[in-house]
DNA sequence: CGTTCTCTTGACTCATCTCAAATCTGGTGG
DNA sequence: CCACCAGATTTGAGATGAGTCAAGAGAACG
């Protein structure tokens, strides 16, 4: 209904929705789908801009359709760290909270199907199928910061890129259906720096342990935004965990 | 109904559970704690004892009563990070997941209302009211959990510790509605080695600079558990958050 | 009063950070 | 097409914070 003149998008019907069997509407029936569509409006931001300021009135909630956005918040010092990555689908805001923890940015253009608050809030006390959804995609969420804590707490810096590294050639895997033994490859879609802050490490540790997994033989470089990784078992050996923990679901 | 012969413990009423008002079951009416109470059976574990190990089938569910668990995860090679501390009325295991994804272990004496499995599942479809509280619970756990991240990344290991204390001298102080200026004094109630597992740091480094922390005046101690802090604002610098963000909510 | 566990402290090592410079990349305008 | 620039990345040299190894001091317990 409401669409900012400045960052308006072509509407689209849940029905039509890409993110529609993933998101925080999963669960939702058709008459579900109706209420929901009218408390929606789509809105883009551009590459670099901050969705929601850590601090801030929390006003964005709703669903990443499109694009990658970071969650991070920083020390008064500028220290910063990534505590997660917004994926399309993934859910945004939190019900009942009015200020936000943390940083919320694009990291390409994004697009999010943003729901309007007090109305957001009701439907979901009306509805269990959201209900449900979102306590799922929480602990979900949950589950894996857990899982980042013990790499941000334990691990080498060399074994934290093998980690990130192999759950994005996971991903890569999983969409391709390639074996674990063929190779990978796949592009970067993180700078030096996002991983630097993701990992708790610094730019140049990070730069330097790529050079020396490539120098192992673990990866190898196209450009420095595209890996390919021989042989993924090999990658998970060198990310510390048990070869058939963790990562691996 | 079935309670364990080896755990047994007096059965309490929900109307009369001392967590009642903060526990997974804090929204629920009167009919509902009736539902749960046919479910639902105490069983007392002793300290240092594994309440779920990672990896194994997940069976505990429930709410945490009485005592301190760790929930806290290794590496192949023994290195251990702690994720989370659950106290009184915090909620453990996990609907519809089948392997526990990290160790529950009892610190001191720790007794648990714990509900059978298929029952609960099917309880909390069915109960609004729980899975709603389920819900805020997860969300506040999840937040506290990226807070900590925060700390494994970023910060030193003085200002971890400072950190740790912080937390717990607040806890403290709203039990007594102190004021920030005054002194606080409490009981650590973890080890050096809970406290580096905790804080992704080594024994020793806890023990140093908790002695550093001494030197400077920011902490006192009578014993190597008990703790003073003559000036909370001056403790919460030292944990290198803005004085206002973080951990005061 | 040993025994055992927790905690502290010292000396040294090493992984990661810091500071600095070089290299590479893509984009812009001439 | 080329020169130039800004940002991203790599690499080097040195500093340092935290880990490792080892020993000693308390405290708790039987």
């Amino acid at each position: 209904m409401t669409v900012t003149a400045a960052n308006s998008e072509v509407l689209i019907r849940c029905g039509e929705c890409p993110i529609r069997v993933q998101a925080v509407c999963a669960y939702c029936g058709p008459s579900e789908l109706v209420s929901l569509d009218e408390i929606k409006s789509y809105k883009t931001y551009k590459p670099g801009e901050t969705i929601v300021w850590a601090g801030e009135n929390l006003t964005v909630i709703g669903s990443l359709v499109k694009g990658i956005a970071t969650l991070s918040r920083s020390l008064p010092d500028g220290r910063r760290q990534m505590v997660g990555l917004l994926f399309p689908s993934d859910f945004i805001g939190r019900t009942g909270k009015r200020v936000a923890p943390f940083d919320v940015v694009a990291t390409n253009e994004v697009v999010i199907c943003q729901f309007r608050q007090p109305q957001f809030d009701q439907l979901i006390k009306t509805t269990p199928s959201l209900e449900r959804r979102l306590l799922d995609m929480t602990m979900d969420e949950l589950d894996s910061a857990r899982e980042w804590m013990l790499l941000l707490g334990r691990k080498t810096a060399r074994e934290k890129i093998a980690s990130l590294l192999a759950i994005i050639a996971r991903r890569t895997m999983a969409l391709s259906a390639a074996s674990p033994r063929d190779g990978v490859a796949f592009e970067l879609p993180l700078t030096r720096e996002t991983m630097a802050d993701y990992l708790g490490l610094t730019i140049e540790t990070v730069s330097r342990q790529i050079s020396a997994l490539k120098k192992s033989g673990v990866i190898s470089l196209r450009d420095s935004r595209h890996i390919v990784v021989p042989d993924f078992i090999r990658l998970l050996d060198e990310a510390g965990d048990d070869s058939d923990g963790g990562f691996i679901d």
